[in-house]
DNA sequence: CGGACAAGCTGA
DNA sequence: CAGCTTGTCCGG
């Protein structure tokens, strides 16, 4: 906040306070201002309605107070209009706003309720459920003596007996998932075993209060105090929000449960570095090798097969088959999917007769093909980068023939059918329909998208294990484990296969899926963290803005800051360094976010 | 953000 | 110079 809350100190509950301190609900004025109270004052948190500069606005009240900042002079609060954000989860909002370098006010809405809600519904009876027997060995009970622990099981471990018990240790339990799905999916099942579950933030009101309440990310503001926070799926990215402040839920719900004196329960067959880094928390996993193993993973090792198999090894093709004849067979036929991380037809292209790479001519990045919807016109190529299009031609010789050197996912697609004579569909972008062929040439949305495969083949694993990103190896176990969750479904009698084709079958994600200990590759990436002065070991942020040069100028010397693409790579110790440092710097900014027109991103992934 | 008000552009 | 666009400033 860049102005001075009314005075007067803190002031026993439910006394009549003089003064409100508001913050407008106002895109782009992230500043607070003191209006009178009459009567009762609202409580912090509450939404009101104020008069700002002639104009009615919402807004929440933050603080309250008995004295105002000298040579103001307030106007009253019009109205009280809903209840919002209790002062805790403000308190909490006002953190996280701190450790994420961004405006207050989305925390808050984050927080609200997406209607007016004027009280209160009376707390439901106790849990009406029966006690739940203890799941896998007493490894929860363990898990659950903790204040801060992981556990870390295999991806298609069953969910529901996990959530009961974990929920039935607290007489109130606040569970995040990673999408809305999720929540539809796991409130059902709770609901049908007799607990009573508030979705947030449809039932915002009566999430105050319920034994359970169950949401995604936003759902980590919700009202109310919880005993306990449980996070299940912790290594799924949509924890982190993608708007400014960029927020990680996973680390608002430590602070929290910290604050709150509360347990918090991280479950991931996966675990990030950044949650169990140096001992931070105890990681309970399977004591045994069997019930510990996340499936059958089959590795194709690309270096050694046949080029003239054109990257579609036989083993492959009958495996394919096999697989799309037993699901004809079947009631309910699951989709047999392809994976090729690479949207449209062509990735990179090189002209046949002088070898040139295709190259954007204004950015210099490697020009595309797409597909119909995503290009005006067929064939013709684009810059990913810079939006770039141009004609099919070599820009070095002007040949028209252009051989594709890496294709995408349509390309393969046409290149699948031939090689298997199936049918095969396409499915890629994130609201695709999912084909009803046999087969499925998709990118990695489908894992996402669908619920069952009877196999899923990676049919270039080096992509993700290569990727030029710092976690590249923790998010491709990632797309592992989401695999052998998706061919999971046909239960023990029918257990599905994932298949890998990469160069390097011995890589340690490799290694980790087929033995079903994540703690591999995250020994590895301590390992290598350290070394780099990464992340966890490292604070990193991304200043973007005009500002951005202005507001980086400030922090004092011992901020390593480079530059980034349009913006500006701020690195020290630790998050919370930084965090501290760029609330320094805006602090003497005096119009704050607003006058300086700066983003920033803490934390980012995408390095 | 959005309104208020000022300064700048256009056309008869 | 009215009438409109564009820019800048500011909010209790």
């Amino acid at each position: 906040m860049s102005e001075e809350g009314p005075g007067g100190g803190p002031t026993p509950a439910g006394e009549a306070h003089r003064y409100a301190e508001v913050l407008p609900d106002v895109t782009g004025l992230d500043r607070t201002f003191c209006y009178r109270t009459e009567g009762t004052a609202p409580p912090v948190g509450a939404v009101v309605r104020v008069v700002l500069n002639g104009r009615r606005v919402r807004a929440w009240v933050v603080g309250l107070g008995d004295s105002l900042p000298a040579g103001v002079e307030a106007q009253p609060i019009l109205e009280e209009v809903s209840l919002g954000p209790p002062p805790a989860v403000v308190e909490l909002a006002r953190w996280a706003a701190w450790r994420f370098a961004g405006r207050l006010r989305p925390l808050l809405i984050a927080g609200s309720p997406d209607r007016v809600v004027r009280r209160l519904p009376p707390a439901p009876p106790g849990r009406t459920a029966r006690r739940p027997a203890p799941g896998p060995a007493g490894l929860l009970e363990e898990a659950l003596s903790e204040r801060e622990a992981v556990v870390s099981l295999p991806p298609s471990s069953p969910r529901l007996g996990l959530v009961e018990e974990a929920v039935s240790s607290a007489a109130r339990s606040l569970v995040l998932v990673e999408s809305r799905r999720d929540v539809a999916t796991l409130s059902e099942r709770l609901r049908r075993a007799g607990w009573p579950v508030a979705l947030y933030p449809e039932e915002w009101a009566a999430s105050a209060s319920s034994p359970v309440v169950v949401g995604t990310r936003n759902a980590v503001f919700a009202p109310g105090r919880f005993e306990l926070v449980l996070v299940l799926d912790a290594h799924s990215e949509s924890y982190r929000s993608e708007r400014s402040p960029n927020f990680d839920a996973r680390l608002v719900a430590a602070e929290r449960s910290r604050r709150e004196s509360g347990r918090l329960l991280l479950v991931s067959f996966a675990p990030p570095l950044e949650l169990v880094a140096a001992g931070s928390r105890p990681v309970f996993c399977r004591p045994d090798r069997a019930t510990r193993r996340w499936g059958s993973l089959s590795v194709l090792d690309s270096r050694t097969e046949d080029p003239a198999e054109g990257g579609y090894p036989s083993i492959l093709v009958s495996w394919l088959r096999s697989a799309a004849s037993q699901e004809r067979l079947s009631s309910r036929p699951r989709p047999v999917v392809c994976i090729l991380n690479r949207v449209g037809r062509a990735r990179l292209l090189s002209c046949s007769s002088c070898r040139a790479v295709a190259r954007c001519p204004s950015c210099g990045s490697a020009l595309v093909q797409l597909d119909k919807p995503a290009c005006k016109q067929l064939g013709r190529l684009s810059c990913p980068r810079c939006g770039h299009e141009e004609p099919a031609l070599c820009s070095a010789c002007g040949s028209a023939r252009l051989r594709v050197a890496r294709s995408g996912v349509s390309r393969a697609r046409e290149q699948l059918e031939a090689v298997t004579g199936l049918a095969v569909g396409e499915m890629s972008g994130p609201r695709a329909e999912v084909p009803a062929s046999p087969v499925v040439m998709a990118t990695q949305a489908a894992l996402h998208r669908l619920r069952q495969a009877a196999l899923v083949a990676w049919l270039d694993f080096d992509q993700e294990l290569l990727a030029p990103r710092f976690r590249a190896a923790e998010e491709a176990l990632v797309l592992l484990g989401r695999s052998f969750r998706l061919v999971a479904g046909g239960g023990p009698a029918a257990p599905g296969r994932v298949v890998v084709r990469t160069s390097l079958p011995d890589h340690e994600v490799i290694e980790a899926a087929r033995r079903g200990e994540p703690a591999v590759v995250t020994a590895r990436e301590e390992a290598r963290r350290r070394l780099l002065s990464l992340p966890p070991y490292a604070g990193l942020a991304r200043v973007r803005g005009e500002g951005a040069e202005r507001l980086t100028g400030r922090l004092p010397g011992s901020f390593q800051v480079t530059r980034a693409g349009e913006g500006y790579l701020v690195r020290a110790g630790s998050p919370e360094e930084v965090a501290e440092a760029l609330a320094a710097a805006l602090a003497a900014e005096p119009a704050g976010w607003a006058g300086l027109g700066v983003r920033v991103e803490m934390d980012p992934v995408d390095l």
